[in-house]
DNA sequence: CCATCTGGTCAACAGTCCGTCGAGCTGGTC
DNA sequence: GACCAGCTCGACGGACTGTTGACCAGATGG
């Protein structure tokens, strides 16, 4: 077995755990154990059980970003409400598909610089696209003003991640699986677009 | 030195502590050290780190509701614009007061199953008492229906609780913390009682 | 064909922290 | 003066982490 195949094992061994057991109760012997091999050994291939988990994020990520760039380039185009609900889906799906990587994620940032880093990246890019969309639908006179498009996106972005990890995690309070999409996109749109003076 | 005295020394050492380090930096030893006793004496009052971290909370959300019922008794009745207002208002005052509280029971439930249900718990209030006041303003033809009152209302909670947190570790990317209570206000409003189509 | 070097491997060690056990101390009570 | 409850801690066992230094197999090259 080679260094990269062994590395590869190690990545699927975390992923593999990590659909039954939190990252905490993992230790890195068992990861070593799991790829078939000592525990120094590890150290030669990851400075880290973090270091795994952010090879494993990295991966997420990317194959996300890929996604929806082929998503994109494949539709038809359409109109403001269905782009923005096609973004919402994107991000729910991204971290649906990988449960495990997404929770271990959150729970590892709360203790790791690093990990809190790469995952603030990620949160960033996000942010970034949707304020330029903001931006773009008040440019066209459609989408009210009054708020800093960049604090809206923010709060919006974290809306989505909080609710989605909630509903991912299971804890209570947690939004209706089903009618998550739905709740999101329709808050995304009053935020952007509506009015906000009580009838 | 009483028994009472020793539990409040210890509650006030991981205050202390709290404000220069986060929870996982902190040991056991430490905490009884601070509090002048050994560690074996710890466990004597004190379950784990956790525990302690929990009676801190209590007390923070203890608190922070007097304080609320206290300010609701006071101030003369308001439109629905400003009590909305004072509502996010006082979540954010709760949580900025004891910012090294608040960061350190965020870090902690992402690990410890004991703190997440309490914080639950504590999310779980807000978000029964949010969901009351939405079909209150619905049942007076105020507020716009669509969405289910507790989803929405979790939805909303969770944005706040997300966005005070990251401004509150200065995390990017973040709000522009003199702006969040605005911002936060005008998102409720807008979600809660406006239109949701695109101009 | 031997020397060497690189990538990979692990036993053993040092260190930190945790939670527990059992023995002991102190001050009030009967 | 015996006893008991509340309190205290030295010492232990166990889980984990990260590092060191020796070792080994196979490619490289003189």
């Amino acid at each position: 077995m080679s260094g990269e195949e062994r590395e590869q094992a190690i990545l699927a061994t975390l992923e593999r755990l990590l659909e039954e057991r939190a990252l905490g109760d993992i230790s890195v012997d068992e990861l070593a154990r799991g790829a078939g091999i000592s525990r120094p050994t590890f150290y030669f291939y990851f400075a880290s059980k973090e270091a795994v988990l952010l090879s494993l994020l990295d991966r997420v990520v990317t194959q996300g970003r890929a996604e929806r760039d082929r998503a994109r380039a494949s539709r038809e185009p359409a109109d403001a409400a269905t782009r923005w609900r096609r973004g919402v889906e994107s991000f729910l799906a991204t971290f649906t598909e990988h449960r495990a990587v997404t929770l271990a994620v959150a729970e590892a940032a709360a203790g790791s610089p690093e990990v809190r880093a790469l995952w603030s990246g990620v949160m960033a890019v996000w942010v970034d696209e949707t304020a330029a969309a903001i931006e773009g639908e008040r440019a066209r006179g459609a989408a009210r003003g009054g708020l800093a498009s960049r604090d809206l996106a923010t709060a919006l972005v974290s809306m989505n991640e909080q609710v989605v990890h909630r509903s991912l995690s299971g804890q209570q309070p947690a939004v209706d699986p089903a009618a998550v999409t739905d709740l999101l996109v329709t808050i995304w749109l009053r935020a952007i677009y509506a009015d906000d003076a009580p009838g």
